[in-house]
DNA sequence: CTAGGTGCAAAAGGTTTGCGCTGAC
DNA sequence: GTCAGCGCAAACCTTTTGCACCTAG
C-alpha cells in the first residue's frame, strides 16, 4: 500500500490530503530505518523548504493514531518512526545505548494476543537487552 | 536478590552505598508497576525529603549500565522503570495509549540470541501494537 | 583524606500548543 | 465558504549538567 493510497483512505475519517503529509508518508514508507522526526523534518524541508517541524508531528501524531506507523523509544532522547512495523528485531545495549538488529523470522504470535485481548492487533516489536561486546571487553579490563 | 545485596555487589565497581540509593533500588524491587522518574522521586521523598530528581536520574542510570533494571518507553512523555525485567509482555493502544498487560509463558529465545549476537543477553521485552475495545467501538460510532 | 554522590538550579533537548493565515474540499 | 492543516514561535516537560558541599570508604 503506498502513500496515496493511505491518505485516501482516510480522508474518509475527515483527514486532508496535503502534498506535506505526502511527503512525510513517502518517505516512512521507503526507507528501511527507523527516523527520528528530526531526521523526517529534514528530508521533507528538501521537498519543501517551508516545512515546520509542528507539522512533522501532528502528521506523525495522526498516523499513529490511525495505526500506520508505530512510534519506537530506545531509551535514548527522541523516537524513532518506523512506517513498516513487520521487520526485524533490536538488540540494546544497557550501558553504551548501541542498537543492533538480530534477524530471525518474526514470530507468529499476535493472532494469539488478538483472540485473547480483544485488541486489534498491527504487529509486535521485540527487544533484547543486555551488554554488547565492546562493553563486555572494556569491563574485563577493570 | 535484594537491595543491599545488590549494592554491595556494585562496591567492587567503585560504585558506593547510598540510603537514598538503597531506598530507590528497594522500591524499584517492590513494587509491581513500571514507575516513572517522577513517581520513584515522591515516593523516596517520603523518606528522604531532601533527596533531588537529580539523583534519581543519577541512580537510575547506574543501575541501568550495570544491567539491574530496564528502561522502558512506551510513546507517552515520560520513561518507565523496570526492575524486575523478567515479568509479562504489554499491549499498547497507538489511539488512546492505554497499557494492557498479556499474560502468557515467556518466550524462550534469549538464548538463542545470545548465541547469536556476542551480546550477553538479560532479557527481553515484547510489546503488541493495535488499537484497544475501547477505541475500537468508538471508531464504529463515527 | 578524596573521589564519588547529593541537592539545587540552570540548561538542554524533544514534543506540544496557540494563533493567525492558507488551502483542500 | 468553511474548517482542518500549515508555519512560526513560545511553552512545556523530562532529563542532563555544573557546581559547591558532603560523606562513604
Amino acid at each position: 500500500m503506498d502513500a496515496i493510497e493511505i491518505l485516501k483512505q482516510l480522508k474518509d475519517k475527515g483527514v486532508r490530503f496535503t502534498p506535506q503529509r505526502q511527503a512525510i508518508l513517502e518517505f516512512l514508507l521507503e526507507t528501511v530505518s527507523h527516523p527520528t522526526a528530526d531526521e523526517i523534518y529534514h528530508h521533507v524541508k528538501a521537498k519543501f523548504p517551508g516545512v515546520s517541524l509542528g507539522t512533522i508531528y501532528n502528521t506523525l501524531n495522526m498516523l499513529k493514531e490511525h495505526g500506520h506507523l508505530l512510534e519506537l523509544s530506545y531509551g535514548d532522547m527522541s523516537s524513532r518512526f518506523d512506517g513498516n512495523p513487520k521487520n526485524h528485531y533490536h538488540i540494546v545495549c544497557s550501558k553504551c545505548g548501541t542498537v543492533a538488529d538480530f534477524h530471525r523470522p518474526l514470530i507468529d504470535i499476535d493472532q494469539e494476543v488478538m483472540d485473547n485481548s480483544g485488541f486489534l492487533i498491527m504487529g509486535h516489536r521485540m527487544e533484547f537487552y543486555g551488554i554488547c561486546p565492546e562493553c563486555r571487553a572494556n569491563e574485563k579490563l577493570n
